[in-house]
RNA sequence: GAGUCUGUAGCUCAGCUGGAUAGAGCAACGGCCUUCUAAGCCGUGGGUCGGGGGUUCGAAUCCCUUCAGGCUCGCCA
């Protein structure tokens, strides 16, 4: 469906033409002053400017000619030339039938009918085989999943990898720790405890600030051991297979839990293969060369405000690095899926990798001209002291720690709102579980993921105001009322007949609240596709959070069950549950659902 | 030092392809539950949009400058 803001475009246009007007400057927004309308157009005072005439005499010239067009019910010419518009009930009413009566809610997928549906590439997760998952992972996998799904129901054929960290030092840390201990079996608690001791043992340090003796020479045995695993040792391969046969299994789990999947459990490992032949042919046609016994690609480029580095595609001592795995993951991906954009997800700190590292599949010519790649860096999560997050104890937090310390404060919420008579206890912790990953969610993804942002778990879960738990309170309340009057009708009348404009039309214009929620209701083409383009989540947490608002103060001063007038009835019962489509499909984009009841 | 991002109410954040009186939430204060879930609704107070210049009929928004803070800067990922 055509969005409703490029319907009114439209229709201004045509006026603005037919005024003898440059019809460019016909252009309708989103009135910044609700108060006196709901959509406006400015375009009469810059034209002013360039035709040497009164701006409002032009904005009047055009209001003329709008006059008995159908969708405006109102509109203005006003000092000094600005030109409101308030939509007709009757056109609003009109396009939410539409919007019910379709199956993706009007949305415009990104590929027209018979056209073939790009297919993207989203590089998000981060996590590290053996290592647990900790807040760090959180913000890459929390806005990844919403970017995948919201790539997807704009209509492209996304394919999530989590780009598994299962090939660096921390295997030949576990090998060596295992060697010191004599130990051969080892399960998922044993390697809960081993990398974190390992780890320490070879970072550890005398009081002269340096790596003892004991930790330099650990680390040189974990080293050699990280060697002879890349080179096939078979000893070290068992290992190996035997921890990512543990941690994958965990790692799923823990993703499970955050309701965040990936179609593509690849590896680092899975592409040492293209690199040999990658990087000889980067040699071979002159693209990478030697420098101070680095093979290194320059990157710089004329137009850089800032001298960049090249980029170091295989280190001094001959073994490949972060760019050199990319690099390669990347000609995999080309050979295999053949995709038409990339997006990767990760810390804005490694814009500057990101960069390099795209210039070089550029120049490589591992990615057509037309391919996009595009790095989303988001910004780091802050404890209420603005400072990075971490454990009372100063330590890295986990994040199945946090998420039950979150479900755990969700819980005692619903107990205080809600007797054992009413809700179970453990229907109470499966709700919990619900709403604090939505609390979770939503305060992470309300907020610009670019910019850093404060997580303060009391405010999360204190469930008032703009957070998760409200939209879903609010999706709880419709689908409440949605249950009590499907009960109370029989199964004929409310077998789903598709909504007609004559049933919303009453819902509508039954009060301002009623207009005001159908308006929103009818942007939600508009919003989804700025998101996409924009890659914007936040948007969409914000045009939920005034949906929400809207429903309930439209719920306060509206009987609904107890409506006489069957007719109006059955219109707000369609503008409620047109609400909760719109909600429903939106919080999915986020990647949070909501429960039965709160 | 260079590059880059950020600075909006006491706190957390929107708004930034220029428009009318700068918006929310939290916190504070005052109302609203015998009636569809009060995790809610309605209302009040609170701001020289870091400072200073400029462009414009019009600037939180664009340009310049300055202050403060974060981050990054070839062999970690």
């Amino acid at each position: 469906m055509e969005k409703t803001v490029d319907i009114l475009n439209a229709k201004m246009s045509a006026a603005f033409e037919k005024a003898g007007l440059d019809k460019s400057y016909g252009r309708v927004n989103l009135s910044n002053r609700p108060d006196l309308c709901e959509y406006q157009c400015n375009g009469a005072m810059a034209l002013a400017k360039i035709m040497h005439k009164k701006p409002i005499e032009i904005a009047e010239s055009v209001v003329e000619i709008l006059k008995g067009e159908p969708a405006f019910k109102k509109a203005e010419a006003v000092m000094p030339g600005f030109i409101n518009l308030d939509i007709s009930e009757d056109f609003l009413a009109g396009y939410l039938a539409d919007m019910d009566s379709n199956e993706g809610l009007g949305l415009e997928p990104v590929a027209k009918d018979g056209e073939k549906a790009p297919v993207i590439i989203v590089d998000y997760g981060g996590a590290n085989v053996a290592k647990p998952l900790h807040v760090g992972h959180l913000r890459s996998a929390v806005i990844g999943e919403s970017i995948k799904r919201l790539g997807a129901r704009m209509g492209n054929k996304m394919i999530g990898d989590v780009h598994l960290g299962d090939w660096g030092l921390q295997m030949g840390l576990i090998i060596e720790e295992l060697k010191d201990r004599d130990q051969t079996e080892f399960d998922l608690s044993d390697l809960e405890e081993i990398y974190p001791a390992a780890s320490a043992k070879s970072k550890e340090k005398g009081e002269d600030g340096k790596l003892t003796e004991r930790a330099e020479k650990f680390k040189e045995r974990a080293l050699k051991a990280t060697e002879k695993l890349q080179s096939g040792d078979p000893e070290c391969t068992k290992i190996w297979k035997r921890i990512m046969e543990l941690s994958l299994a965990d790692l799923k789990k823990n993703y499970d839990s955050l309701n965040v999947s990936f179609e593509l459990w690849k590896g680092e490992s899975d592409v040492q293969k293209y690199i040999p032949d990658m990087l000889k042919d980067f040699e071979d046609r002159g693209i990478a060369y030697e420098s101070q016994g680095a093979l290194v690609v320059d990157i710089a480029e004329e137009t850089d405000t800032k001298e960049l580095p090249p980029c170091i595609v295989r280190k001094s001592d001959g073994a490949s690095l972060y760019a050199t795995t990319d690099l390669a993951t990347m000609v995999e991906r080309e050979l295999l899926y053949k995709p038409d954009a990339y997006i990767y997800i990760a810390d804005q700190r490694q814009s500057l990798h990101y960069t390099s590292f795209f210039r070089v599949a550029r120049k490589a010519g591992i990615v057509r001209d037309d391919e996009s790649l595009t790095f989303l860096g988001f910004g780091t999560m802050n404890g209420k002291d603005g400072k990075p997050f971490k454990t009372r104890e100063g330590g890295v937090l986990r994040l199945s720690a946090l998420v039950n310390e979150i479900n755990e404060k969700v819980y005692e919420k619903i107990r205080e709102n809600r007797s054992t008579d009413e809700i179970s206890d453990e229907e109470a912790k499966s709700i919990a579980e619900t709403v604090g990953l939505a609390a979770l969610k939503y305060g992470d993804l309300s907020n610009q993921a670019s910019k850093d942002y404060i997580f303060d778990i009391d405010r999360f879960t204190s469930f008032e105001g703009n957070t998760g738990p409200y939209i879903l309170y609010s999706i709880v309340r419709i689908s409440s009322i949605l249950k009590k009057y499907a009960e109370g009708t029989s199964a004929s009348e409310s077998a789903s007949v598709p909504e007609s404009r004559e049933t919303f039309a009453a819902g509508v214009s039954e009060s301002k609240a009623s207009k005001a929620l159908s308006l929103l209701l009818s942007r939600y083409n508009e919003v989804i596709s700025l998101a996409w383009k924009e890659l914007a989540p936040h948007k969409i947490c914000q045009y939920i959070y005034e949906i929400s608002d809207a429903f309930n103060s439209f719920y306060h001063e509206t009987k609904i069950l107890s409506e006489e007038d069957e007719e109006k009835k059955r219109s707000y019962i369609a503008l409620l549950s047109l609400t909760r489509k719109v909600l429903t499909d939106c919080i999915d984009i986020l990647g949070f659902k909501a429960p039965e009841k709160m």
